[in-house]
DNA sequence: AATTTTTATTCACTCTGCTGAATATTTAAG
DNA sequence: CTTAAATATTCAGCAGAGTGAATAAAAATT
């Protein structure tokens, strides 16, 4: 439900002023969403959004960082299938469809030891600076699935 | 981990014979895949994959029947921002990068009100045989969202 | 400045998915 | 047919994410 719910918070304060909590609440029981004020709060700073003279405003972009870190563990849990190194390369593989989405996830996450993403269907081609990276890079990913997952 | 661990299984049981469960625990430990024969019999079901006297093969497609549902409202209720009806069309809104991901988790589904899926970055539009349809699917993919983070 | 309104935080609860230990069942070997 | 090996099932525990009630803090109003 919480990413529908913030994608109804964004149409609505786009849409039309929002002053406080307790209107956005009523505004989103009309689309069928339920939610107290303490997740809306939550949902704003998630969201990046403030309040102005004229209502609450998005300003830059969603506040990913402490979102992405969890959401790339997660995907990579579900999704990731294998983990190869070549020389300056990391190729990763994914379920059927799934590598956009886990290369997005991982993109967000800007690691510096990784150059450039690039997606199919079900596979990424991690470039790193040279060899070694790629390595670390590969020894990283495993580190997060086993630890993640918990065996 | 499920999911490379499925992926570790599958490379091993392409490459080499493996006969046991035992034996697939050992060999997957070399990979630092931790696993014990009860998970191991649970990945041979949903990975469809059958004894033969050569050995393990994975025959067909993998079940997913029971697993997609689970992991379209997961995806869904992970990724998806909001859901418009417009004449026999339906399309969703997700979060960037993710359309093709929850697109291929909803396609496995198979739903027979769907004619056809495509999707962008972060659209996907649905094709159903005609406005009522489109309208029932809409209200279906709702029920989806509110049932599965319920409120 | 005092009071009310609005927003943020803390804490605990629930729900879901994954896993393993113990155990039952099935299959293979003798 | 009996026994041993391999596999499947049941049950319970664990961990992570999301949420709300109560409450504290901050902002606005008077």
């Amino acid at each position: 439900m919480k990413s529908f719910r913030h994608g109804q918070i964004l149409k609505l304060i786009r849409s039309r002023g929002i002053f406080t909590q307790e209107e956005l609440a009523r505004a989103l029981k009309e689309l069928s969403v339920d939610a107290t004020q303490v997740t809306l709060s939550r949902d704003m700073r998630e969201l990046g959004i403030v309040k102005t003279p004229e209502g609450y405003r998005q300003l830059g972009r969603e506040v990913s960082s402490e979102t992405s870190a969890l959401q790339f563990a997660t995907l990579a849990s579900e999704f990731l299938r294998d983990i190869r190194h070549a020389q300056n390369q990391v190729v990763l593989k994914t379920a059927p469809g799934h590598a956009s989405s886990v290369a997005v996830a991982l993109d967000d996450e800007e690691w510096p030891e990784v150059v450039g993403t690039l997606a199919g269907d079900d596979t990424i081609l991690l470039i790193c600076p040279d060899s070694k990276t790629a390595g670390a890079v590969r020894n990283r990913l495993m580190k997060i699935l086993t630890e993640s997952g918990r065996k």
